[in-house]
DNA sequence: ATGAAAGCGCTAACAA
DNA sequence: TTGTTAGCGCTTTCAT
């Protein structure tokens, strides 16, 4: 019955051990150190008095908070729901816990949370920061600092290699027979946006397709909406979207205005709203693609072609490159997981369609 | 250039500005006590050396850590992510900074993850939590608690208004002809499942219709495929499902077997897959209910039919309730919000129709 | 209004 | 193998 209201400290540890304090503190963090039944008597007694170190003191005297920080654009956008997800999962059997932060997509918030956490962690990780480098070495010169789609020198980076899934996605709108199709933006700071925009545009090049440029947008459905009629008014056959909520809400938009998705003909229909006739090749409707895989992606109506991004072996390679870096003696990550394992690929579902 | 590489500590600060570390305390955390020029002084030193107290020190003498828990049962459920961004939105302007966890709504993590929180926070917001109340009651000996969506005499606890939501939905569905519905359950040991369950009820009960229990089901867009077919088979013409989740599955899957939702009959056109004719008031389709308003709730085709729960009025209640706890100071949030804020309500869109 | 000193709970030299 | 001692950086009596 060790109910005692006002929690143990190692002294009351100790002399219900009848040893003293250092040797509390050694059994339980070095146990090579202390006699096998000397140890043993102090671990019952810890464990009567439900003894729990008092982490205050235990950073103090050690520098260390034992605590990581998670520093993430948006976590409404169910991108980030996996990556965060990956990385607590992680840490949830190690001695670190997260502080997970939302810069709601912007800049000087992120810099003033990043701020904000490196006095409380021991690390960072940086999912897709869009502070300048300036900034980013600055964070870095106080705290350990990882960071996930963002290149840097700063900082050790993993990054997923969009090539592969980009250049799926062109192949495959090619293949269908599009000829002019639009890109549209995302975050112009971001290096996602301009990973996605370099290897299409090289993909296009490569195959004869004609890319016009629209955006940026806000990554969010409602800047797709925004970029339906925009894209309706660029006569092209294809848009790559920066990412699937963007794509979705084209999507709806689209389909709001009677543009059929993808572009099956529908005979004597015409699309409502958009009076100039005589453009060439768009009564036909548009095919889209996005880029993500989030789960609503498969629940539409027709679903979404996209390209899936490995998020949970992005968030995990981020997590154990941090924890090998804070702990010597953690499972060490590879300095980079294989190249495969970030690769993006193609998903071929229902937004894609022949001229 | 105060580009030290070492942290200033309290003591730096009061050399440089020929005082004593209380003073320099004191100047900090107690202006009044200390003399308008020195204090003057002091800033100007500790800002010149960019001096930044030490938590944990801190932490250690006062006994608090000024950080809050927030655990939810999955971060990707999207109901949960205004929750958060409400919290950690609150909670930016203040002092205190936030851990948050997913239990993956499972209620062993759960427990886990409460008692590993408890020891770096001073206060734990726990959203629907499955926890038994004799564990909560354990967790809230520990720590201050703020609930959000279960009931407890244990600690605070803010609570959405299901009651008009429900009611609102079962007149609806009442006044479009359907005499016979099914209610898809979600977690059973959920407060938020037994609400709908109950208010459901009651207004079905009032109103003459058949209410029919199925599952539980898994509150997720997984659980709602399980339960389609099983709602199919149970003769009903419209389901209230535990979730927009489950909803958007049970939309999806049903679309896929063919079945039109909601209920507009289409003449010769049988339910595939379904061989058994004769099943009255069934091949006409069904209409679906939903409970959150989740984004893509708005966004599938038909949009969902669904009860909207003020999830911002919710989270910044529970965290203004935690700051009052916690902070003497704090803005006083009053002891429970207006009920009206916190009120449910019917969002009619494409998913419920006639007979 | 300010300084000196004690101590929060713990770990790590250093001694024994 | 164990105990003694000295801090980690800060706040807060208690003097002055």
């Amino acid at each position: 019955m060790s109910t005692d209201s006002t929690r143990a400290s190692i002294r009351a540890v100790a002399s219900l051990a009848g040893v003293s304090p250092s040797t509390v503190s050694r059994a339980l963090n070095s146990p090579e150190l202390v006699n096998a039944e000397t140890r043993r008597r102090v671990l019952e007694c810890a464990e009567r008095l439900g003894y729990q170190p008092n982490r205050a003191a235990q950073s103090l005297v050690l520098g260390r908070t034992r605590n990581v920080g998670l520093i993430v654009p948006d976590i409404a956008n169910p991108f980030f729901a996996p990556f965060i997800k990956g990385v607590e999962a992680y840490f949830r059997d190690t001695e670190f816990a997260v502080f997970l932060a939302d810069t709601d997509e912007d800049t000087a918030t992120e810099v003033r949370l990043a701020e904000a956490m490196v006095e409380r962690v021991d690390g960072l990780i940086l999912c897709a920061p869009r502070m300048s480098g300036t900034r980013l070495r600055a964070v870095a010169s106080k705290t350990t600092v990882v960071l996930a789609n963002r290149t840097s020198r700063t900082a050790p980076s993993i990054l997923q290699d969009f090539q592969p899934g980009m250049d799926q996605a062109v192949a495959h709108v090619h293949a269908l027979g599009h000829r002019r199709c639009a890109y549209l933006s995302g975050p112009a700071n971001s290096w996602s946006n301009r990973q996605r925009r370099k290897f299409l545009g090289a993909a296009c090049a490569e195959r004869g397709i004609e890319l016009v440029d629209l955006g940026p947008y806000e990554p969010r459905f409602a800047g797709g909406f925004r970029a339906a009629d925009e894209v309706l008014a660029a006569d092209v056959t294809a848009v790559f979207a920066y990412n699937d909520l963007v794509a979705l809400g084209v999507l709806s938009r689209l389909t709001a205005r009677g543009v059929p998705v993808p572009g099956k003909p529908v005979p004597g229909k015409p699309v409502p709203g958009k009076p100039e006739p005589g453009v060439p090749g768009e009564s036909g409707g548009l095919s889209i693609v996005g880029v993500d895989d989030v789960p609503m992606a498969s629940m539409t109506n027709p679903p979404l072609t996209t390209v899936a991004i490995p998020v949970a072996a992005l968030s995990r390679a981020a997590a154990a490159t941090m924890h090998s870096m804070l702990d010597p003696g953690a499972p060490k990550a590879p300095p980079l997981p294989p190249a495969a394992e970030l690769a993006t690929r193609l998903l071929i579902r229902g937004t894609t369609g022949p001229v």
